[in-house]
DNA sequence: AAAATATTTTAAGTATACTTAAATTTTAAT
DNA sequence: ATTAAAATTTAAGTATACTTAAAATATTTT
């Protein structure tokens, strides 16, 4: 399949997952920057394919088929960024971008090999869970964000969810990793802001930040 | 520029590289599986963007903007080539295969990356020259075919020059390899044989192998 | 519930990268 | 030097993946 249609199912799927704005032709238009005339066109021609299930004015969803081309290419994406995090100095921003262009042009027998060569993980460096070679991906649902962990306790990060260059450069200087131990100090409800201590230092958060940066209760 | 384009380029300079035939649309379609007819529009096309000189019926050749663009995608293919041999436990000919669809979607920075974890590497694991990132080539003059050594005499292979699994797969197992030794004990002229000695085993080659092992003397 | 707004769809059109078939030109053979 | 063969080019047509502009349908506001 071509770059446009890997795009169009990969969109979805994450649309479907994060399920910000139900998965219409505009809003996957909107993402990958295109028409959403275009976007009518695509579900049409994918809804042959048997890809998706498309009806007038409805929402779309994947069929089986379609939810395994999504995942093949969020494997292949995913396991791109683990290996490139763990072998150049690259950031979480910069292992996204290449790893966004890698994905469409990497086959099967090469996924399996990074997998290999990396130990099979199960997350990569934003945490965001691998699919693995049957397309099985691992539970992320004991992840909370920070905007509603407690006070006085303690957490491990388990994903940072975003695309913005900036917020991963905070990240990465503070010492916000995936996998890294933090304590949260104070919840600030009315501002919505959260006071958290990572790498003995002390850090105020507001909730554009908090909202992204989801944890696991840790003992 | 798209994948067809920069497939079209690069087909151009490897032919004139190699020089078996002249580069006139209908060589470079069969390299590139197209017809005849879909590779003369293209050159008009990129003629029109200056990126190779065309005029009716005669042979290709590229501007030096064609051929920038061409040492460019030929960089990061055997940059991948490199990298791939040296992480993975893969074949010549998967290597190959996998950096003819990586280099499409590798961008300069990534390209660089990789070029920076290898020590910058003048050549890939087929003893290809890589060009740097001003497109120099090293120079691979001295080099000559298995054909055209002399008798009792060392050399090291400089070059495994093919596309042919089975011819990378009968190197592989006698331990025709990128920078080892041998020995060359007899020359059959007319019957365009080979004796040579490596790993302390003798190989009778045929000139169809001959061809493709590319050596240089040492001492 | 009607009107205003927003979204989706249809329709028509474009660029890219091909195809096959016919016409043209070049190259090779006699 | 013709003729035959081979290659290149032109012409017409296709599929993909878009675009803009309009028409149709949904959604939201009042």
């Amino acid at each position: 399949m071509s770059v446009a249609v890997e795009n169009f199912v990969k969109a979805i799927y994450m649309n479907e997952q994060q399920a910000h704005k139900d998965t219409k032709p505009g809003n996957i238009a909107k993402k990958l920057g295109i028409s959403s005339a275009a976007a009518t066109d695509m579900a049409k021609k994918l809804a042959a394919k048997k890809l998706l299930n498309y009806k007038k004015y409805q929402a779309l969803s994947l069929t089986l088929k379609g939810e395994e081309m999504a995942l093949k290419i969020i494997r292949k994406h995913r396991l791109w960024e683990a290996f490139l995090f763990k072998h150049f100095d690259m950031s979480l921003h910069e292992i996204h971008r290449e790893a966004e262009l890698l994905e469409h042009e990497t086959s099967d027998f090469m996924a399996n090999k990074i997998s290999e060569h990396l130990g099979h993980p199960e997350f990569d460096p934003h945490g965001d869970p691998i699919p693995n070679h049957e397309g099985v991906v691992a539970s992320t649902d004991d992840s909370i964000t920070l905007l509603d962990a407690d006070e006085n306790k303690r957490y491990s990060i388990s994903r940072l969810i975003s695309e913005d260059k900036d917020f991963f450069e905070f990240c990465a200087q503070k010492g916000l990793r995936y996998g890294n131990q933090l304590f949260v100090t104070k919840q600030f409800d009315k501002s919505k802001m959260t006071e958290v201590v990572v790498d003995k230092q002390t850090l105020l958060l507001n909730s554009d930040f908090t909202n992204l940066i989801y944890v696991t209760e840790t003992n």
